[in-house]
DNA sequence: AACTACACAA
């Protein structure tokens, strides 16, 4: 090779960076003689990208001590914004303080770049306070100084505060851009707000910038989640470029919506596009034939991650197939593919184990299963609960009280169930037995009419669920006050008619409440969507799209 | 050359 300037070295530095190569970066970086300000932040952002902001931050360290010795003069803005990405990316840094002293010593407070850098850092370790002094100090805000303290907010569950940030930039007519609509229709998707959600998807069509294969994933996976597949649908059709996310996020929806065998074909589109899956899109691959209990082609989709594509095999794939074949209660091969994984299995993998364990009765899996997760997770009500559940199928009363005494004291409590419906863009939200709501009366008097003409048709009440369910100790007449009932009760009375009916659920769905929905859709003539904490129900003419498989 | 970054089932 020819002798190399300082700019030709940066150069092929960058190159080396870009393909992630870190060892011929770092290599060429020890060798290069008379290393700039480029060098060093272009070998510390590869390390942050890579996931070793421990090195990055080494490399500040050492940049740091050769200023005190004179070797560089001036500080640098490239190299104080990556040291601040370097401690956004690790939790609870101390670091990340030092780093804004300095900045505020050599005068970079008023990079626009550096104070974004400085905004996420705080946020990231948990400074909000912090974070939105810096945001509220920086003069001439730009998009990404808005877009980063909304997403901040969202992060944290401090969704409000987040749509009120947003609905400020606007006000400050700052143009949003992809990153902006993908954070704010993220929250949307997290909250199911399909009103606000539709609101800022006309605001992006406005914009011109939904159809991106960035911002109409996020516009999918907004209306996915809200339980609206059909829309989720017209969105990626219309996309002109579909990306490996796109593909994934339609795939999932439609698992999770209940259409396993639609996601299923969208796999071998994906496939025929000449596209490669990864690791995230088998997940969505895998839970759609979980759904639609097609045990045999998921084993076969599992083999072929490994066996078909090369991609090594992740914890949550693991899960995903113990999930399948613990459902359809082949226990034999769990207890082999157990055994045969490298990793320790996950909490994810142990509850769809005991999950399984609960439909089939099996109490010698179930007691493995729940000894795992009272390790992992010694405070998750849900393991008691299941565990329990077993038990008492099994009618080992003496067991059920025992876990019951167990929990009292540990003084783990369950988690209450609740479920809301928005109509209006106001999300009503209920308790079981809940009587807060104010139109309270006209809910219970629909609720015992319906019930009479369930009755009618045939509906039994499953007693069952008093136990079985997560909301288990109520007696057998509040089956008819879940919270689930209330809320589709309520839409029922209050939502326009001719809209299918939308509730959400913080955990699974009662049986019971499921068989009397089924009946509810028939009787009122409406199509009613419950989203619980694992999937869609779509029920319709007295049937759910699960086809009762979950 | 730096800051914001869409997909995953329990």
């Amino acid at each position: 090779m020819p002798q190399r300037d300082p700019c030709s070295w940066n150069t092929i530095i960058a190159a080396y960076s870009n393909a992630n190569n870190l060892v011929d970066a770092r290599r060429l970086f020890e060798d290069m003689p008379g290393k700039d300000h480029f060098s060093w932040s272009t070998m510390m952002s590869a390390y942050s990208r890579c996931g070793l902001p421990l090195e990055a931050l080494k490399l500040y360290g050492k940049k740091q001590f050769l200023m005190s010795e004179g070797v560089f003069t001036c500080s640098d803005k490239f190299t104080a914004s990556a040291a601040l990405a370097a401690c956004a990316a690790i939790p609870c840094s101390i670091r990340g303080k030092e780093i804004h002293a300095h900045i505020l010593r050599v005068n970079l407070e008023s990079d626009i770049v550096v104070l974004s850098a400085l905004t996420d850092m705080y946020a990231k370790c948990g400074r909000m306070g912090n974070a939105r002094c810096v945001f509220d100090a920086t003069l001439e805000k730009d998009v990404v100084s808005w877009t980063g303290m909304i997403g901040r907010y969202f992060d944290c569950g401090r969704r409000e505060e987040g749509f009120k940030l947003f609905s400020d930039m606007l006000i400050n007519r700052v143009r949003p851009t992809e990153f902006t609509f993908a954070a704010v229709l993220d929250a949307c998707s997290v909250s199911a707000a399909e009103e606000l959600g539709k609101q800022v998807h006309g605001n992006m069509v406005r914009m011109g910038i939904e159809s991106s294969s960035f911002a109409g994933s996020a516009l999918v996976h907004m209306y996915s989640k809200c339980g609206s597949i059909e829309k989720a649908s017209v969105v990626f059709q219309r996309m002109p470029r579909r990306d490996l996310v796109s593909w994934t996020t339609m795939i999932s929806g439609y698992a999770q919506n209940g259409h396993p065998e639609e996601a299923l074909r969208y796999y071998e589109l994906l496939l025929r596009s000449g596209m490669k899956p990864d690791h995230v899109t088998f997940v969505g691959v895998l839970s759609a034939c979980t759904h639609a209990g097609l045990v045999d082609k998921g084993l076969e989709v599992f083999h072929s991650i490994k066996d078909e594509f090369g991609i090594a095999y992740t914890g949550d794939h693991y899960a995903c197939v113990v999930d399948l074949l613990s459902r359809a209660g082949r226990f034999q091969e769990v207890e082999e593919i157990i055994s045969s994984m490298p990793t320790k299995p996950n909490k994810f993998l142990w509850a769809s184990l005991l999950g399984g364990c609960r439909i089939y009765r099996n109490l010698k899996l179930a007691k493995m299963a729940a000894k795992a997760l009272f390790e992992i997770e010694p405070e998750n009500a849900a393991t008691y609960v299941t565990l329990a559940n077993v038990y008492a199928s099994n009618n080992m009363w003496e067991e059920v009280e025992r876990i019951r005494q167990r929990m009292q004291k540990k003084q783990i409590e369950k988690n209450p169930g609740s479920s809301w419906i928005e109509i209006k863009r106001q999300t009503h939200v209920f308790l079981v037995g809940d009587k807060s709501h104010p139109r309270t009366d006209e809910i219970y008097l629909l609720l015992k009419k319906l019930h009479r003409r369930m009755r009618e048709e045939g509906y039994v009440p499953d007693i069952n669920y008093v136990l079985h369910d997560v909301e288990d100790e109520q007696k057998e007449e509040d089956l008819v006050y879940h919270s689930e009932k209330l809320a589709v009760a309520f839409g029922i009375i209050a939502g326009p008619a001719g809209v299918p009916l939308k509730v959400f659920k913080n955990l699974r769905i009662c049986g019971d409440c499921h068989t009397a929905i089924k009946f509810l859709s028939r009787i009122a003539d409406r199509v009613i969507v419950v989203r619980d904490s694992s999937r869609f129900h779509h029920f319709k003419d007295g049937a759910c799209s699960c086809r009762d498989y979950w």
